[in-house]
DNA sequence: TATGAATGAGTTTTCATTCAT
DNA sequence: GATGAATGAAAACTCATTCAT
């Protein structure tokens, strides 16, 4: 009865989904997502144009599937930062974790950045995104509560913008950008 | 038959051509470049799609037309801050006016931040843009040095990422943004 | 392991090439024959697409079974007309019996009549449906011929053709096509 | 100033919009709608693929001119029958003159004949030609109402249909079907 | 026999660019 | 310069059919 395989299909679609979207996000971010055909996508992920259409229903699709994939792996790293801020050593920490994330997943940033600002994907990216920001933002909010700035608010977000800032600096300029000095800075002023 | 035109034509022509520029600018930053058609430029410019062609050879030479254009605009405004910062209320000054203009300029910075993490137009993009650049940390950096900052080159990368970010949040938030809060910590953490 | 399939097999075939002429005959009068996919099919008759293949060899055999399909069914019904109509109540009654088939099976119908207009297929339906056709006329211009009809054979022509438009009409109009009173004028004026 | 060409663009224009519409006419008419492509249809009309799309938004827009260009022809010829029928001269001179006009456009009625029976098309098809048929069938309601007859609106249905079907097993025969033979009687029977 | 992933030709449509006028 | 029709390459997507399992 069984055609040989019984659910190890599931496994395998995952697999090669999964090559698809790791392909795509290449391309994505390094040639901009409107500028990668789907042609390109199929040929660096050894797929035919037509199964692409078997794991992703269209380019907007697949771009949501990319989208996902890399927040997945990012929340694993942030799930441990629900806790409280409470020393400046914590503090710098996060600070300095969050730049690890950037360096080791530069091709998914770069991505990130490169959809933020473009208006039509807009809609579809603030819904996958931006519950982490505002999880992000209430930590560090908290964290200035705590050591009594006068506007805790409005410097969690002067945070998260420098943090943009850097990033889409360091991402734009490679290793000229002397981001370790910079984040020394950072820490500094903000602490 | 009348002799009209000896650099009346110049001037037509520069006319057309910035009308041309500004229906551009505007599609370009709230379409987005690769989804603004050719076609769509034409009809905003009140000009025949062949006839775009006469001002600009391509496409790409448009962009280009309209960096320029924007950059210039800029410039004329820029131009007066060479003069060195000396006191904390210059720096507060600058920075000040520095948000001024992005918002007296959203559409040129909407694409502005737009294009910068397009890969493919990078490079025509550096190559107008990088001067300013230099020229804006340069200054800052001499600001700090002159206060006694262990790292100025770095503090002035800090202060120049964080304006990206900060820019980069407010124009895509638009109103959300409370950006009069923001400066005001930013101006206070690294006056 | 058990021996159990001498011609249960071929029944369990059968079957299974039953539902799935049924759900095809469904999908191709709702939605034409050119706009069904072969993977709609196959969801419909729950059967995978690939096995379809064991069955029909083409999406065009596969029609060519929808159609032998429904005309096996139809000449059940028919079979029995082959005795000649003598009374005008025979004659009644037969057009009469014609329209309670194209009510209970207006499904086969629609698809008929889709089909027979389109040009690629006449061939492969021409062959499958003119016996009947020629039969059904003969049957009527034998009685025609013994009213004393001046050119029977045109008659009974007008009588299929009128038969078919009254029919197409009532597929397309569904309820609104005043089916009972039209064939009341048909038998009246021809009979 | 003027680009050479004033307002004969706008001949020129309908000229090749005719021509265009004369190519897919035939094509649609001979291998159906939905398996005529635009290409071929491009090839046809001497004219590239793309430029298709300068004179018809899409392959839908396309048939929309297609229908409208026929039922202009046709609507020509009718013009006058909006006079009422009296005679049974009249009548038989009416019915005569649609079998000639189907008669001179076949290739219209087939391709009308074809769509009318698909799902898909027929929303925006009863649009355009309902219009038509409700003012022909009032004519020959009166026709017969004047006449005495019993039910006139079905009669006048009845005399619809046998034309409907008529014009379909001719369009279909082409000159196997004896439609002089046919129409006498129809004309003899109706009258 | 049954499955569903894989293929690739084909479809409609878009658009930067050219060109005759 | 100015017009807008024309081109053709490329894009996203579909689908009948095949094939490894």
């Amino acid at each position: 009865m069984s055609p040989r395989t019984p659910k190890q299909y599931e496994e395998l679609k995952r697999k090669k989904k999964r090559s698809i979207i790791e392909a795509a996000l290449l391309l994505f971010s390094e040639e901009g997502f409107n500028r990668t055909s789907m042609q390109s996508v199929a040929i660096k992920a050894n797929v035919s144009k037509g199964n692409l259409y078997n794991y992703f229903e269209s380019k907007e699709g697949l771009l949501e599937g990319v989208l996902s994939y890399g927040l997945d792996q990012i929340s694993e790293i942030f799930a441990q930062d629900d806790t409280v801020l409470l020393s400046e050593d914590d503090f710098e920490e996060a600070v300095r974790a969050n730049f690890k994330m950037l360096q080791s997943n530069k091709v998914f940033w770069k991505l990130y950045y490169n959809l933020v600002t473009q208006p039509n994907v807009q809609d579809l990216f603030s819904k996958l995104i931006s519950p982490f920001l505002e999880q992000y933002l209430k930590i560090f909010e908290t964290y200035f509560e705590k050591k009594g700035d006068k506007n805790p608010g409005a410097t969690a977000m002067l945070l998260g913008s420098a943090i943009d800032g850097i990033s889409l600096g360091y991402l734009i300029m490679e290793e000229t950008y002397p981001l370790e000095e910079v984040i020394e800075q950072l820490v500094e002023k903000l602490k």
